[in-house]
RNA sequence: GCGAAGGUGGCGGAACUGGCAGACGCGCUAGAUUUAGGAUCUAGUGGUCUCUACCGUGCGGGUUCGAAUCCCGCCCUUCGCACCA
């Protein structure tokens, strides 16, 4: 008998046999609960990496554990197909077309999956760049362009130089590309955004109903960024005007003593121009445009200001205190104006000071007996106090105050209060090629018109110069861009934008449900099925990007009635990296390990074991060559426990076991079984920690192993064997399909493994006829009896004291007290 | 600076509800088998040691009969946020 199986051969009889037989297709009962399986899919870069082997690895152990637990089981895979690599390679190439690279790509790609094992319903296949696809993904676009969602607006937006497009907030990391890391520069243009933040607050609330890991929610958190305040209106003196300012902190308005401007205000121009300083005012303006977003942002960074000669009027207090400009105030958050408290907020403390600019004391520490001076501050006074300086609100707490006041304004029309966000809306024109066309036309006359549904998809032409020029490629196509009105008919133009590929993935996880749908992207009837996800698994890159935009269009598919559930995930496992030497695998670092490789040499079932067993789901998991091995000696041991002992596997039967007269080892081998079961199956149903799963179920063989081998063949009980074995087997087909598989076959069963019922443990079989209980002495282990369960507290003690371990403790000293844990332990404190 | 997660043998990790720390695997040591092995099997493997005990889960304290697990303080690592008014 040879020590090794070969996987080749095997893998792909049984990938090619599942393949013919249909055997992962889509099953909806009627009486069957639905599981919703799914992984993120990728990017047809071209070559699968150990990631996607890791991703697709545990979505696959979950999709094929409940199936097994006679769940209908939904789980597809797909294609994030458009987007900049394909433009970019064909630029670099030369003579390939985006989508012809595109699709080789995803070919290669899908024969890469399908060496795997990985148990997908492949008729459900959608790639993004599919016009069959895009249409809907147009559709989308049109429906919110109705609802309103859908504008375009001139605004500061984000653009990068690398490539020569604009980007979403969300794409830009620290003010560069989040994709080839260029720094961003912000250019004013005229482009189309969906109303995400329409969507804030519930986006907020609905973390409630998901069972999320925290941090990806408290991610979602800060970038949304609620903060509630108050809206002050300030006159500004001479003018009939108010110069509007956004503060958390309406408590402190006695101390206000200037206001600060963004140097992009529009207020700014009207008061530079009645100033003696014009000229020093637009000279300061333009520096602080020039200076780096990233350095004036920065809490580090040196803060400056100018005074614009104008005055404001403090609307509580009737005093007139200076407007000036600073370039720490950002336009993007609030009203793009603060009223500055120096005493109670560092940032304008630390400008006060800078530009000798009164400073005043209103809030100071509660147990305070006298008035705390401005003097005495080396530092802004933050915290939460009592008022001082503050007129009738003297003696309020801070909690107390922000509320009154803020009434007290309302009441007289001063201010009112406001929920701020920092959230932005979704900016999704592209100016580049390979991307879904945002379908609009604009008129002459009729101005901006949506294309009729019916005249979906509006089709990305062939051929494109897409040399990226800051224009957009489409621009450039006569018969694309020129059109006619769908309206009145005259001649127009087309929208010659492509839509962010954050867009096409908002979506896809509704079009799996109804793949080939020609009327509708999905046909609520089916989404009432399958909707929402049970399981998705993807990467914490993701945390706010995609999740955060997936979210959104699914509360507006809700609000279209098209859905009953306005979540898309009920839970979210996000996958931790593979590492080599510690690092992220990187070409440049050299430390890549290929997929394609390690399934040559070792086989998927392997590598997908090794890469489930060396870590939980979640953490980062370490790729180690001789752990490899270790996976496939495990495998190796299993082909021949089968293997070795195939003649009586076949000749017994599992009926002839009698499990009411086992004893000794053969109990406790059945009990082991038992045991096994119940927490392989808590290990992926519950739990989610595979890597104990695989622990559980190596054990489980241990102890079969060790029973063969220490059982004369006279005492053999060969139905238990041949039942633990099937069983191990059936545990083990979610994580080593194809080896199972053949061993199942090998053992004359009918059917897949993969269509069996997953095993039950019983209750019973759990119950022992001995538990060990340890003996302690202060808390020290010092002995361990073995008594039948449920033995009396009294009798237990009895029995402690006369082990000689005990005595030799005990003896001469006091029992002080004693403690006991029914079958599990024994304390005796003794003096 | 704020927030979150984490720190356990030589390594990856386990300990799920406060109750035997180190399951399972890798590596290592010895033996068996073999022409040979980087194959397979068996036994051992946290440290110290006066050989039956002591020490041991980042560090220091606390609660408890009993702490990797709970509480307080500190250190370190990773991630996220950060002039958000």
């Amino acid at each position: 008998m040879d020590n090794s199986y070969n996987f080749t051969e095997l893998e792909n009889k049984w990938q090619k046999k599942w393949e013919e037989e249909e055997i992962y297709k889509t099953e909806n009962t009627e009486d069957s609960e639905k599981y919703y399986v799914l992984e993120m899919f990728p990017y047809p870069s071209g070559d699968l990496h150990m990631g996607h082997v890791r991703v697709y690895s545990i979505g696959d152990v979950i999709a094929r554990y409940w199936s097994m637990k006679q769940y209908d089981v939904l789980h597809p895979m797909g294609w994030d197909a458009f987007g900049l690599p394909a433009e970019n390679a064909a630029i670099k190439h030369g003579n390939i077309h985006p989508r012809e690279w595109t699709w080789d790509n995803i070919s290669r790609m899908k024969k890469q999956l399908k060496r795997l094992g990985l148990s997908y319903d492949w008729d459900r296949e959608v790639t993004t760049a599919d016009p069959d696809y895009y249409r809907w993904t147009q559709w989308f676009f049109l429906q919110m362009f109705k609802h309103d969602l859908a504008y375009r607006d001139e605004s500061p937006v984000n653009w990068c130089p690398g490539c020569e497009t604009v980007l979403a907030n969300e794409q830009v990391i620290d003010n560069a590309c989040e994709r080839c890391d260029s720094e961003v520069e912000e250019r004013e243009l005229e482009q189309w955004f969906f109303k995400i933040t329409d969507y804030a607050e519930r986006l907020l609330q609905d973390h409630e109903l998901l069972d999320w890991p925290e941090r990806v929610k408290e991610m979602q958190k800060n970038w949304i960024g609620k903060s509630e305040g108050t809206i002050i209106n300030f006159p500004v003196r001479g003018r009939n005007k108010n110069l509007e300012v956004f503060t958390t902190r309406p408590d402190t308005i006695y101390g206000a003593t200037f206001m600060a401007l963004a140097p992009e205000h529009p207020l700014v121009e009207e008061l530079a121009a009645s100033s003696e300083k014009e000229e020093e005012i637009y000279e300061f303006v333009e520096r602080a445009k020039k200076r780096k977003k990233e350095e004036r942002t920065s809490p580090e960074s040196e803060k400056n200001g100018i005074f614009t000669g104008s005055y404001a009027l403090n609307p509580m207090t009737g005093r007139d205190i200076p407007i000036l400009i600073a370039d720490f105030v950002l336009m993007s958050y609030g009203t793009g104006a603060i009223m500055s408290v120096p005493a109670h907020d560092q940032r304008d403390y630390d400008f006060a000071q800078k530009y000798d600019l009164p400073i005043r004391v209103v809030i100071q520490p509660e147990d305070r007996e006298e008035k705390l001076t401005t003097e005495e501050l080396d530092e802004a006074y933050e915290e939460s106090g009592v008022l001082i300086n503050s007129e009738k609100f003297n003696g309020l707490t801070t909690e107390k105050a922000v509320a009154e006041i803020a009434e007290e304004m309302e009441k007289r029309d001063i201010g009112y209060r406001e929920t701020n966000y920092s959230l932005r809306d979704w900016l999704i024109s592209r100016q580049r090629y390979w991307g879904a066309p945002i379908p609009v036309v604009y008129c002459d006359k009729c101005g901006i018109v949506p294309v009729p549904e019916e005249e979906l998809p509006v089709e990305l032409p062939h051929d494109v110069e897409f040399t990226p020029d800051g224009e957009s490629p489409l621009g450039k196509v006569e018969d694309f861009v020129n059109t006619s009105c769908p309206e009145c008919g005259h001649p127009a133009h087309r929208e010659t934008d492509t839509m962010d590929t954050f867009v096409d993935s908002s979506w896809y996880f509704l079009r799996y449900i109804d793949p080939h749908n020609e009327e509708l992207p999905f046909s609520p009837e089916k989404a009432e099925d399958w909707f929402p996800v049970d399981q998705y698994v993807g990467g914490i890159e993701h945390a706010i990007l995609h999740l955060l935009y997936a979210r959104y269009f699914t509360k507006v598919v809700y609000d279209m009635d098209m859905i009953l559930d306005s979540e898309p995930f009920s839970n979210l496992l996000p996958q931790g990296m593979v590492l080599k030497d510690g690092a992220k695998m990187s070409k440049s670092r050299g430390n890549v390990v290929d997929p394609e490789n390690i399934m040559a040499e070792y086989g998927a079932d392997t590598a997908r074991l090794f890469i489930l067993f060396a870590s939980p789901p979640e953490k980062d998991l370490e790729w180690d060559d001789e752990g490899v091995a270790g996976a496939e000696r495990f495998l190796n041991r299993i082909w021949r426990l089968v293997n070795e002992n195939i003649e009586f596997l076949n000749d017994v039967s599992t009926a002839d076991l009698e499990v009411q007269s086992l004893e000794g080892p053969g109990k406790d081998l059945y009990r082991k079984l038992h045991e096994t079961i119940k927490k392989v199956s808590a290990d992926i149903g519950q739990r989610q920690t595979l890597n104990t799963a695989i622990s559980a179920i190596m054990e489980l063989y241990n102890e079969v192993s060790s029973y063969l081998q220490n059982t004369g063949k006279q005492e053999l009980n060969y139905p238990l064997v041949k039942m633990t074995v099937k069983k191990t087997l059936l545990l083990l087909a979610p994580f080593a399909p194809h080896i199972t598989e053949e061993l199942w076959d090998r053992m004359n069963q009918k059917g897949s493994i993969h269509n069996q019922e997953w095993p039950d443990y019983s209750e019973q079989a759990l119950q022992r006829d001995e538990v060990t209980v340890v003996i302690q002495i202060n808390g020290k282990v010092r002995d361990k009896i073995q008594v039948r369960p449920g033995l009396g507290e009294d009798e237990l003690i009895e029995k402690a004291k006369k082990r000689d371990q005990v005595q030799k403790y005990v003896s001469e000293k006091e029992i002080i007290k004693t403690i006991v844990v029914p079958d599990k332990l024994i304390n005796l404190v003794v003096k």
